[in-house]
DNA sequence: TGCAGATACCACGCGCGAAG
DNA sequence: CTTCGCGCGTGGTATCTGCA
């Protein structure tokens, strides 16, 4: 049913893993039909091919589909700056092809929407460079933004991050730009069967793993006898780092015992790390010192064979540390028709991950089709870990409310991190 | 000489293309 | 088919540079 004003050929530019992401959309065209018009999947590491030497683009295109369009929100990345040329957003309406973006997390914040500049552009009946430097454009327009770390970036200002009340009139200022325009130019459905309940849970650490916390990363690295891996004497970022992997490391027997007491009651369970040696082996080696099977979708190995055997319930359990692409749902409907097994499914971040992105597309995996599983989020009360938990958690619902998302499922968590914005009616 | 802003740096893990 | 190096995201501190 597209009207491509003459044109006839469509790209879509789909999020990695490629080998999985263009097959998908391989067999959707497929099902659903390719129109007699010619399609080009591609993926953002191959996006510098319809560009030619001079930088510009090759290959002029009738309507182009973003898919997980948030991949192209940081202007500095390579990546970016080939998707902004191949879908001309310096150019005028006219000129530029018909662009869809797709998204269900469209970023951290609005300075995150850059993709959108060319939109929000048109809406405001701008020429599209006005908007370019995106951050800039909507501090003009009054968004409690300002410039970030990182060259080309944006944040919060300061009075933005002491207030998720702020955060969420900002979000909310810039989606009904989209919304409230006619024909509206933004479309969103929650999932008809609820969001996914989330939960967090802190965890007191005793006298001995305070202890353990607090060790020369050199002393704890050998006491736990992880392998060495660069310099012993980390400062800055990389301190950071190490607190996070020792807190990770320490809590991996409650974690374990946590799984193992949920799989007795006959879940399956998802576990969600971040860091491998510090956290993914540490809880999938306990587990099955406790006889209980796991998959593990990290690292090396066979992921698929894995996966697949954690959605028949060989294993009933599995640790990941992939936020998307993957599908662990009960009963999904497998390639040879039959079904993957129906136990009920429940998620554990072991450890927080700052991004609320992550966070969202990881409690995806297996909250879809209909099937809910709920989450709770695990870290050690008073660590770097609770810093992070409340990043995680703040940014996940902004993620949330950006998209007018439903915010029912975030009512415990908003508590638990004394969240300011949230309806009174979620608090009672 | 002192301070503020820019830049460099650390660690980890993944997917990818190119080279061997 | 395997290996190597790059790109990317994520946090914060240390050091350099330029200006007054």
């Amino acid at each position: 049913a597209l009207k491509l004003g003459g044109g006839d050929t469509v790209l879509i530019t789909v999020d990695r893993p490629a080998q999985i992401t263009i097959a998908a959309w391989r067999d959707a065209l497929a099902a659903f039909g390719d129109g007699g018009y010619r399609w080009l999947i591609i993926s953002p590491d191959q996006l510098k091919k319809l560009l030619g030497r001079n930088g510009q683009p090759k290959y002029s295109f009738s309507v182009i589909i973003n898919d997980e369009a948030q991949q192209f929100r940081h202007l500095a990345a390579q990546r970016t700056q080939y998707q902004r040329r191949v879908n001309r957003l310096s150019a005028t309406p006219e000129k530029a092809p018909f662009v869809i973006t797709v998204t269900a997390t469209p970023g951290h914040h609005p300075g995150e929407y850059t993709y959108l500049s060319a939109l929000f552009a048109q809406l405001h009946d701008d020429p599209p460079g006005e908007w370019a430097d995106l951050g800039k454009k909507l501090v003009e327009h009054g968004l409690p933004l300002a410039p970030g770390w990182d060259k080309g970036k944006w944040d919060w200002n300061d009075q933005a991050k002491g207030s998720q009340r702020l955060q969420n009139q900002a979000v909310t200022h810039v989606r009904k730009w989209m919304t409230d325009c006619d024909p509206p130019v933004m479309v969103h459905r929650d999932a008809p069967w609820g969001p996914a309940p989330i939960d967090g849970l802190p965890l007191d650490f005793t006298a001995t793993q305070w202890a353990a916390y607090h060790q020369d990363w050199s002393e704890f690295r050998s006491a736990m006898k992880i392998a060495r891996q660069g310099n012993d004497t980390a400062r800055g970022r990389a301190a950071l780092m190490r607190f996070r992997q020792k807190a990770g490391m320490l809590r991996a027997p409650q974690t374990a015992e946590l799984v193992a007491a949920h799989v007795e009651r006959g879940y399956q369970v998802l576990v969600a790390v971040e860091l491998v040696t510090t956290a993914a082996d540490p809880v999938a080696g306990l587990l099955e010192e406790h006889g209980i099977g796991v998959s593990r979708i990290f690292g090396g190995g066979d992921l698929e064979t894995e996966r697949i055997r954690f959605q028949r319930g060989h294993n009933p359990v599995v640790v990941f540390n992939t936020a998307s692409a993957i599908n662990l749902q009960a009963s999904e409907l497998m390639v040879d028709g039959s079904r993957a097994s129906s136990a009920r499914r429940i998620g554990f971040f072991h450890q927080p991950r700052y991004s609320g992105i992550a966070a969202r597309q990881t409690m995806g995996r297996a909250h879809r089709d209909g099937q809910v599983c709920s989450w709770s989020l695990l870290f050690a009360a008073g660590t770097v870990e609770e810093q992070a938990a409340r990043i995680m958690i703040n940014r996940l619902m902004v993620t949330s409310a950006s998209v007018d998302g439903d915010l029912g499922a975030f009512g415990k968590l908003a508590r638990l991190f004394d969240a300011d914005w949230l309806p009174e009616s979620m608090f009672m």
